[in-house]
DNA sequence: TAATCCATTACCCGATTGTCTAATTTATTG
DNA sequence: CAATAAATTAGACAATCGGGTAATGGATTA
């Protein structure tokens, strides 16, 4: 077994849980105060009462489940937030949608950890949180990576990857593959710009040829990854 | 002090340094190797020597400066991404700025360090994001998040959208759906689960019911942008 | 035990895809 | 002016796709 070995600074780090279900409650309070530099000052088992919690104790981190009854985790985080302590947000769900991951991290949660966590891990993650870190889970990361605005490389990069090897695509053939990751298909893409199938299928083609791919779903595959769309 | 008592996988973890400053790459390397589970493999002082290398060893984890001299290091972590290794990259940088961040962590970082990060620290976040895990450094985390796209909360249901609209894909359609995404035809997918072209369809027909996609590429498309690939 | 879910295979059928060759028009560039 | 590139249209063809229905065996669960 390998220690960690950070530093963490010597004041316990106090916590407040809003959690529906009592037995994870239970089971999240046991992991926390197992470590003698974090303290679980509260808990709440809605919204509501996790805010009042929240603006009496005024904790360094709060662990908050999304699927709340009533006010959800979302809701209350941007309530929390409205109310100026500088307590970082942990959001704690078994969910892994996408808008839900986007959602939390965009309304004050500094962390994203699912429900599966291990114990100790979760203990680190509020340290990491409680100094400011982001700490966003694995399941989850790629896409919450994905989700920032890509950076128009152009400009930033040196011309070598960008003009070199690479055949540009058109414009007309950027329309196309727009509608192509859209899912849409020949005739669809077709009705949309106006033209007949075989114009959108010629542009299709040369889309293929261009990206050096097989078919259309490595090319909507590569422009996602790549974030030309 | 306190140790922190996450467990780590016993397999060490390799890494590459990219950097340009010999202090700083020295320095890196000390600190990373007096960790046990920790082995830097190899060390480059610029893009291209780190690109050669990288391809030959396929670290687990890359340490990547963006200051470099020649191709920058957004443009290695681009070329890198497009060698289709699972090698995650630690963005180490001494720069603050919000352009560089993002454009840093939306081209393939896992991870932002700013270069003042204490040594053991830095050994943390290897071990974090050598298991997929995004770290952001404090003094970049809150641009970070604030540069994801605002959901709007108002009628954000969780109630409804988790538990009853989705349907959880099995593993072997999760297998399928792999290769779907890698751009692969039913017949291939058949052949490379050694099933007949039957199974596979069935095995995409339902996979494109549970993801309540029409077709092949909205299903690819979304499983690349939620990150369930 | 009965019920349910999963993986598997099979057949049919209409729709779609990707490639090919070939032609016309418009713009841009040398 | 000539040449080149892009956008457009067309017909034809083999291959693939997606939906529907249906059957079987195995595993798990109620």
């Amino acid at each position: 077994m390998i220690q960690k070995t950070s530093e963490t600074k010597t004041k316990t780090i106090s916590v407040i849980i809003v959690e529906d279900f009592k037995l994870t409650r239970v089971g999240l309070r046991c992991a926390l105060n197992a470590n003698e530099d974090i303290n679980v000052v509260a808990e709440a088992e809605d919204a509501v009462e996790g805010l009042k919690l929240i603006e009496k104790h005024k904790p360094d981190v709060i662990l908050m489940d999304l699927g709340l009854p009533g006010m959800n985790g979302i809701e209350a985080m941007v309530k929390c937030k409205e109310m100026m302590f500088d307590s970082k947000i942990i959001a704690l769900t078994s969910h892994d949608r996408s808008e839900e991951v986007i959602a939390a991290l965009s309304s004050g949660a500094s962390a994203y950890c699912l429900k599966d966590i291990d114990p100790n891990k979760l203990a680190d993650v509020v340290r990491d949180v409680s100094t400011g870190v982001c700490w966003i889970d694995p399941m989850v990361a790629q896409m919450t990576l994905n989700a920032l605005p890509k950076i128009d490389n152009i400009g930033f990069l040196p011309n070598k990857s960008n003009t070199e090897g690479r055949v540009p695509l058109t414009e007309r053939e950027f329309e196309v593959l727009k509608h192509l990751v859209s899912g849409k298909s020949n005739t669809e893409i077709a009705k949309e710009l106006i033209v007949s199938v075989h114009t959108a299928k010629a542009h299709v083609c040369s889309i293929l040829q261009k990206m050096c791919v097989n078919d259309r779903v490595q090319a909507a595959v590569k422009a996602v990854k790549e974030g030309m769309v």
